[in-house]
DNA sequence: TGAGAGTCATTCAGATTTGAACAACCACCC
DNA sequence: GGGTGGTTGTTCAAATCTGAATGACTCTCA
């Protein structure tokens, strides 16, 4: 229970410091320029996006939550507030009696068309064009062990 | 306003979306982890460490603020809820009639203690001993670079 | 077939966050 | 001194998130 706990030294503490700063900085930045183009959260923003790919522009519940990570129950809350705007819609699954389905409508589609450009924009701008191509292959390999960890133990 | 928007390619977005499914995932992790350890969330568990850090443990509201990225009426409550628990108190600033220093009291000091370890293996666990040296400076220089561009025309 | 275990999405109450509005104070300049 | 603009922290209502509990459905296996 008491191991010596084995604290971060200057780098590794640098690196998370980092790291956290500024996911959250850039969230917050992200958060900002969709509300003032759209009026939409990042949250719902995402929801669009992995509807927008998705085969028929449509996706379970359960899986739509996974794959933009969202809580079952926000997401719950976002798709409604979505139908509320007319983006989305609800439908029963057909093969399975409990499941609902999240629709992408035209509305939805046409937001999304509108709004991605400048959200583009703002990931280019703050992260993606401040890195050299080396850079960003070395975080995505970064992110990428850990994402896996975490969805594998989640 | 109708310039072709430079979408992002293949490897672009590979690393945006692995960016911010991790820093998703992770932030769930470890809000759960400060939660069942003892009852913190992770913004009361950085505004805790900042306070540890600063000389006198104690801060101005607005600095606490910029350096654990919360925004002042979020802080606000967030010390409010501190200072219920004990682990933080509110004085007035000295040199400034409108300021406000955030201290953390003895019991706050131990409650950080008896939590970083566990934190900081969470941390160690899902990003930090995931990278060799390499990918530890190359996301440090990487999320700095971010940064710096965010805290300057924040 | 039918009981039991698991999955699906929602609900609800409580906690937290957001952003604009506000009152009090500081600093500078004339 | 007295104004003016900027800063500081808080407040408030509305929006959102959390997590446990729930009801409805599916699947498995005997």
């Amino acid at each position: 229970m008491t191991d010596d706990p084995r604290w971060l030294d200057e780098t590794e503490m640098a690196a998370w410091r980092a790291f956290l700063s500024t996911s959250h900085l850039l969230e917050r930045r992200i958060e900002e320029q969709l509300k003032a183009a759209a009026g939409l959260t990042h949250p719902q923003y995402e929801i669009l996006v992995r509807l927008a790919e998705a085969p028929g522009r449509q996706m379970r519940m359960t899986e739509l939550s996974r794959g933009a990570v969202v809580t079952k129950s926000a997401l719950t809350y976002q798709i409604t507030q979505l139908e509320k705007a007319g983006l989305v819609e609800r439908a029963t699954c057909p093969s399975d009696e409990r499941g609902v389905l999240a629709v992408l409508t035209d509305a939805g589609m046409r937001c999304l068309e509108r709004v991605a450009p400048g959200h583009v924009e703002v990931v280019r701008e703050y992260l993606i064009d401040r890195l050299s191509r080396e850079e960003l292959q070395a975080m995505t390999t970064a992110m990428r062990k850990t994402e896996a960890v975490l969805r594998a133990s989640g």
